[in-house]
DNA sequence: ATGGGGCTTCCCATCATTGGAAGGTCAAGA
DNA sequence: TCTTGACCTTCCAATGATGGGAAGCCCCAT
């Protein structure tokens, strides 16, 4: 199976691949005789598990991690170890995103928001 | 007054003065004999200003936009519609975020967590 | 054999920030 | 006066993950 082939049944486009592959992420391919790079269904599973695990927003140094612990049939206990920290990371990352959020909604509610330029907005921003 | 006391007093460190100037957010600053940037307390108000925008999670397009307006009196309803724009990006991207982590929390309350490989993460990785 | 689509590598851009190197300037103390 | 150390300058590069694009090779169908 070439690239194309492993990214369509992926969900991982090509550029990705090679992108994972150059940083170690996955091994280098094997190659056709003219150098195209080749796949089969256990690397397919491998990219899949790369792009579900960044669509819950592990680093690519998580995946490393996770790829390896599944891979070496590691215990769960350090997956989930892995996993808690992430979520410690989500929730200190949702908690600043929401602080900047309510307090704008704050600013926002007391701006009268028509022609005249006085805007409790800008009066925070400078302070 | 130098970058560096213009950096103490706006709370943005000297390196992202320049960078500012650079990207042409802030004007070119005045300069010594010797080439020494010279900034004056309304160059501070305005670092200020960039500083607070970035601590709201405004992108220094925004920013950009956001300074030209306080600085010509426009209508607060053009910095209104900017800053809902923004809550609708946070809104956005907290629920994106939270999704993550609930999915996770999910993940990582069934799994044991001890010495077997066997994990619920790990199967949701692999699909 | 020709055309088009797929593949290769390589460079560059994003966004905001930080680090460092190499070198010039200033002020204070010996 | 000389030296030292803190400050300043510019330029280059890296971060993390992804995408765009160029130049060129390969493969298959017509």
């Amino acid at each position: 199976m070439n690239i194309g082939r492993a990214a369509a049944a992926s969900g991982v486009n090509a550029k990705m691949i090679r992108h994972y592959e150059s940083v170690g992420l996955i091994g280098a391919a094997k190659r056709s005789a003219s150098g195209y790079r080749l796949y089969d269904p256990s690397d397919v599973s491998v990219l899949r598990f790369i792009k579900r695990g960044r669509k819950l927003g592990f680093s690519i140094a998580d995946i490393r991690t996770l790829l390896a612990l599944w891979q070496d049939h590691r215990p769960s206990s350090e997956v989930k170890n892995v996993a808690l920290a992430h979520i410690a990371e989500l929730d200190a990352r949702i908690a600043e995103l929401q602080g900047m959020r309510d307090t704008l909604r704050q600013l926002a509610s007391h701006c009268p928001g028509d022609a005249r330029p006085t805007c409790p907005i800008l009066k925070d921003l400078i302070g």
